[in-house]
DNA sequence: TATTATTTTTAGGTAAGACTAAATTATTTT
DNA sequence: AAAATAATTTAGTCTTACCTAAAAATAATA
């Protein structure tokens, strides 16, 4: 298992997305991830599980996670991605709900030397046009505490982060309504009944949105020290 | 045949270069250029002939050619393969001799919008740094009327327009001995027994060269009228 | 025309994926 | 605990997209 295809970098990148959080992915939500059936999932996992060196860590029913050569394959191809979104937004003119579908495909074919160019003409970016961190040269992540939107309560203050989101259509949207990394907000209102935050713009004088989880839950936010 | 594969895409490169000259171009040579055996060719072509739309004209024993369909997507990678040379040269410092491999596996994954791009931030060039021709956005190859050096005698003067290959050592060799793209040179001396070349570097007051015909024929230089 | 070189055919192989249907295992609900 | 539901895995197939070696056919050349 020297070279990796793009559809196993794909797998991998996917897992690490579903285990970020700790836990292990499942054969379901991956395959929804991916768009195929669940069992082409597990048939994949177990020729991942069984490559010389393992890339995942696979017990039947428990879902998969990644071992750390997987991990570092699967950030190698992550910072990619990033790197790519980010010069092709920043040098290109791209729109930062188009640049997705194009980072994916050329993630998979840019050599360590291309990397290492666009990354140095970019001043070696920490985060990319949605505020995803990128991985450094060392492959280390970035940390931050950040959390979603959709766990604030008023009156609290936050920083956009991140957009965690490759839906064009909602990342138009969300431009729209000025909801993008550096933005600064407060939440005003809450209603527990469907969700629904308000978000107050801390900016603009007068510029308020309500929004429901589907939305807040995929904006990513540090919290501001309440003075 | 909606979606060419990138190896399809390889075919029709090598075929519209064998085929440049006029020419149909033989199982062999393609086979050779491609580094498969000639029985892979014969069957691809065979693909490729019957494709709808046909791709390439085929008789059997007598080569192949591009139809204008196969012409077109020919035309359409190696547009950009030539823009992503250029762009990786001139934005990115990728030397002459590194470009090619580069651009072999991104020209295959660029989206039509990369390359209006590239080509618009490049000012729409009309070749690439090695000086091959770029077809523009209609797809027509520009015109010029070079001819390989190795076909001048003594004392004709020319320009240097183009180095067709991409070999990298050569490249390097090339560029130490000042033989690119816009040198302007003089044919000093031939010797009908090897076929070798002196140049004289017309800027460079001592500079001469003794080149053999492996390189000069791979050298495309355009007349300078002899006053 | 005989020989050589090239090309095509034949027959077969591999690798990477994906799929369905049936079987198994886990998890909930009754 | 039994039954029902949901998730996962197995097993077996299929497709696509190539590739090859060896034999046969064709074309070119001495």
């Amino acid at each position: 298992m020297d070279i990796l295809s793009r559809n196993i970098q794909d797998y991998l990148k996917h897992i690490y997305a579903l285990t970020e959080d700790g836990g292990a992915a499942s054969t379901t939500d991956l395959a929804a991830r991916l768009g195929v059936a669940p069992a082409s999932v597990t048939g994949m996992i177990q020729r991942l599980a069984n490559a010389a060196p393992p890339l995942v860590e696979y017990r039947k029913h428990q879902g998969v996670r990644l071992t750390p050569h997987g991990e570092k394959a699967a950030l190698e191809v992550i910072r990619h991605h990033r790197l790519l979104e980010t010069y092709l937004v920043t040098m290109l003119g791209y729109s930062w709900d188009t640049v997705h579908e194009e980072a994916c495909r050329l993630e998979h074919v840019i050599s360590e030397e291309f990397e290492s160019k666009i990354a140095a003409v970019l001043g070696h970016p920490t985060h990319d046009p949605h505020g995803e961190p990128i991985p450094n040269e060392a492959l280390e992540m970035p940390a931050d505490q950040a959390l979603p939107l959709s766990a604030l309560r008023p009156p609290q203050k936050a920083l956009i982060l991140r957009v965690r989101t490759e839906n064009p259509a909602l990342l138009r949207h969300l431009e729209q309504l000025g909801l993008v990394p550096g933005t600064k907000i407060q939440v005003v209102g809450y209603s527990s009944f469907d969700q629904n935050l308000t978000i107050h713009i801390t900016q603009a004088r007068n510029l308020q949105h309500v929004i429901g989880f589907s939305i807040s839950s995929q904006i990513y936010v540090a919290l501001q020290s309440f003075p």
